[in-house]
Parts: C-alpha cells; sequence; structure tokens
DNA sequence: TAATATCATGACTTTTCAGTCATGATATTA
DNA sequence: TAATATCATGACTGAAAAGTCATGATATTA
C-alpha cells in the first residue's frame, strides 16, 4: 500500500475515467476490486484492453447474432481472448450488456430530466420548444457516438425481460416513460393539437424506431439530413398545433 | 391401403380443414405422412388435439420468454405432453414458429396482393382509398383473430434472421416490402403530401407498431376505438394530402 | 533484482438441452 | 374380437454451452 498518491477507495468509476472525447462508450461491469498499480499503469492498461476488446467482441457478435443466441465462448474467441479472463471481468454475459448500455443510459437519463426541468421553468412557448430542441440534439449525439450500440437496442429492445436482455428493457421503459411525460408536459402547454398526448408520444417513438431500423439495414432513405427533415415535417404537421 | 374412400395423396392440408369460423389459426408442421383413421375418426382428432395443444402451449412460452430462450422440454411440459411426441409432428422449435405463423402470413400477402390488384385497376382517388380502407379492414381482422400472435410478431420482429426467427423476420420482410409499395402508389397517385413514399411507409408502419406493442403491455390509451382514431388522424394529417 | 500478488490460459467439470428409441398403450381394420 | 399399425411416453445419449481452476506468465513493489 505504502502511501500513493490516490486513495484507491474513492477513485473514479474504473472504465468510465473522466469522459474525454474517446473516453469509452461503456462501463466495464467489474474490475477486479483489488487492482494494483498506479492508474495509468500496465496493468491498469491492460485491464482496460481486455474489457473494451470484450465489450467490442460481444457487440458485434449481439448485432450479428442476437443476444440471446451468442455464447461466451464466442464473445471470448472473436476477442482473442480466453475464456477464463471472460469471468475474470465480467460475471456473465448479462453483465456485458449492462456494460455496453451503462453509459447511453446515464447521459439520456440525464437528458430527459435536464429538459424536464427546462420545461418546468420555461415561460413562453419559445422557450419550450427550445428545451424540446436541446433534448432531441443531445439524443442525437449520444446515439451518433456508438450507432451500433442504438442498433442493437432496436434489435432487443421488444424482446421478454428475461435474461441479458434485461438492461436493454429497463431502458426502453426508462425512455417510454420520458416520452409520454414530456408530451404531456406539451400538451398541457397546448404545443400539440388536442389528440391524446400518449398516443402522440407512442406513435411518434414508434416512427423514429421504425426509420432508424431501415436505415441501420441499409434501405435507401435519401441522405439522412433529408430524411430527418421529412420525419420533422410529418410529425409537427401530423401532431403539431397549427 | 385397400379401398379407402378418400384419396390421401391429395386431401386437403391436414391441420386447415375447410377455413370455418374456428378452424384452427395454425398450420402443423408435419403431420406423419401415412395417417390411418378416417378424416373424423379418433386418431385424427387425437393428431389435431397434439399439434393444436403444442402450438398454444409454444405461443404461450414464446410470448414469456422469447423465442430464443425457450426450450423444447419448456413446450412440452406446458402442454402436457412428452417430449417424444413433439417430435412426431414437428421437426424442431422453429416448425412451430413457422405453423403459427402461416396463416397469418398467407392471409396478409393475399390481403396485400389484391389491393395491389385493385389499385391498378382503380380509375379514382375514391377507388385508390377504397382499395387502402378494404386492406386495413382485412389486417385488422385478420389480427384480431389471434392477438397474441400479433403480439409475438411484434416482440421477435427486429431480432436476427437467425435460427427459429426465420418466418417471422419473412414476415415482416413482406410486410415491408409492401407497406412500401403501396405507399408508392399512392404517391405516384398524389394521395400523399410530397414526402418521400419510402420514409412516409416506415412512419407509418412504425407508428402503428408502437402503439400496437403499447396496447398490449398494458397501456392506457383509452378506449381501441378512440385510440384507432386518433391514429388515422396523425397519419392524415401527418402525411395525407391537403 | 527478488519476492509477491495479480493475470491469462485452456483443459476440465457440470449443466442444460436437443434429439432418439425401446416399450407399452390405443385406435383401426378384418 | 384378434391382429396390426400407429401413437405416447420418458429414460437415455450426445452435443453444446456455462462456469471453474491449476498452471505458468507478467506486472508491481520493496
Amino acid at each position: 500500500m505504502s502511501t500513493s498518491p490516490k486513495q484507491p477507495s474513492e477513485a473514479e468509476a474504473p472504465g468510465a475515467a473522466d469522459a474525454g472525447p474517446d473516453a469509452p462508450w461503456f462501463e466495464p461491469g467489474r474490475v477486479p476490486e483489488q487492482r494494483p498499480g498506479k492508474a495509468g499503469g500496465k496493468r491498469d492498461r491492460n485491464r482496460q484492453e481486455r474489457t473494451l476488446g470484450l465489450c467490442a467482441a460481444a457487440l458485434g457478435e449481439f448485432l450479428e447474432r442476437g443476444v440471446e443466441r451468442v455464447t461466451v465462448d464466442e464473445i471470448t474467441k472473436a476477442a482473442g481472448v480466453a475464456k477464463g479472463s471472460f469471468y475474470r471481468y465480467f460475471e456473465d454475459k448479462g453483465q456485458v450488456v449492462d456494460a455496453l448500455f451503462a453509459p447511453l443510459r446515464k447521459e439520456m437519463e440525464q437528458a430527459f430530466s435536464e429538459c424536464a426541468g427546462a420545461l418546468a421553468r420555461a415561460g413562453s412557448s419559445a422557450e419550450l420548444s427550445a428545451a424540446y430542441q436541446a433534448l432531441a440534439m443531445r439524443l442525437g449525439q449520444a446515439a451518433l457516438r456508438e450507432p451500433r450500440l442504438v442498433k442493437l437496442y432496436l434489435q432487443e429492445c421488444r424482446g421478454p425481460a428475461e435474461g441479458a436482455r434485461l438492461p436493454i428493457r429497463q431502458l426502453r421503459d426508462s425512455i417510454t416513460a420520458a416520452a409520454v411525460a414530456l408530451t404531456e408536459v406539451a400538451h398541457r402547454q397546448h404545443l400539440l393539437r388536442d389528440l391524446p398526448p400518449k398516443i402522440t408520444a407512442f406513435a411518434v417513438v414508434g416512427a423514429v424506431e421504425s426509420l432508424l431500423i431501415a436505415f441501420f439495414e441499409g434501405e435507401d432513405l435519401g441522405s439522412p439530413t433529408d430524411a430527418a427533415q421529412a420525419l420533422v415535417r410529418m410529425v409537427l404537421e401530423g401532431v403539431g398545433q397549427r
């Protein structure tokens, strides 16, 4: 132990570091509790590399064959790592999914709650719109940071909340709840036509998801910019107040 | 063989019978080729019962735990039948999924193709609208016949086209293709606003799916009639020509 | 550099599941 | 009713996947 420069007990979360521009987009589920070596030492870097490699490999396999069908052996083989190493860093497949989605979930929940706060403080309809736009920006950026994660989410989010898919379903529940809540605010503020806000919320979320999937599956939707514009037009004219 | 009153070679499909009001909503994948006993005899009824029971049990399990996670043992246990019996009627889990969706797929494909025909023959925009409405009716009725099948479809249709999920993905591809094709016709006929028809199609399909899921998951969307009406309003005003 | 603790490895054990088959039960037919 | 073929059963086999662990390798620390 000695007088090491850092207190291991309350260091920042192992994989997240300080969220720099290319901080890993996931958090290792369980780096062994006792981790010797200084923060930037070789051991530390090795651990980083292993967890990152495993997560990346797992993401690829998940996308190709579905979370349920992928085995730990496949993940380790794709990562070029022995099976035992997998179990050093993760308890099971589910924890990898957890690690993959943790940062996205955190970012989204923060974005939602900040948007809700802005809406509560807003005095004019211009301020309301600005809050929604800011939210859309943040979500878009979060999605763009690791698009394959979004694809995995879309692919798995409807399955039963069982086993490894659990964290994905939780993310979906949180997105659904936020969409409904935000829509209800908009509705109360008469930003929306007089349609049931829940229905509006689900319809819009569904439309966005469907277009994203089409995009990911290589459908030719024209330029992303044009597609996004078309979507916005549809939504505004379909559900927005005249 | 003797002079049995029926020619076994070209009898109607084993499970479908004549599609009466409560004809089974699936087709057994493989009733053993040689099947003794007259068409309505005890043996025949037993076979019917077994396949139907297995399909129903499988559907329940699939909904609860997802197609991939469900094992043959679980299905047979839920159906109250020995494992060996399963393999008498189905080659594997995938064939059960096949059997579950076969009639729905058939009905949908027929509905799509007839709608396409009606559109081709249509001379006025009123006739065009009528064709779309007829399609919507048929699809709605097909869905209402076995709603849990629709739920299973929604739950599984986004997963990778692997293993037992294959037939579900095929159904999705056919739905997607039809939606795009029909929307393109509508677009050419200036029934739709000048938005890319593909984008319109995906958005609408996505919105419908999302609302269906919300409904199945017990969200309170008000009365189904009102919800449907709200959806139609949104779609018409969001994508329809003014 | 030597001592020590963590780390990586893949063979091994255990568990789970798919698919088979000998056996007794049941419907059909002569 | 007797003879016969199909049918239902669940114990069994083999394969696949999960999860473990003794061993040698590597980084850290004194």
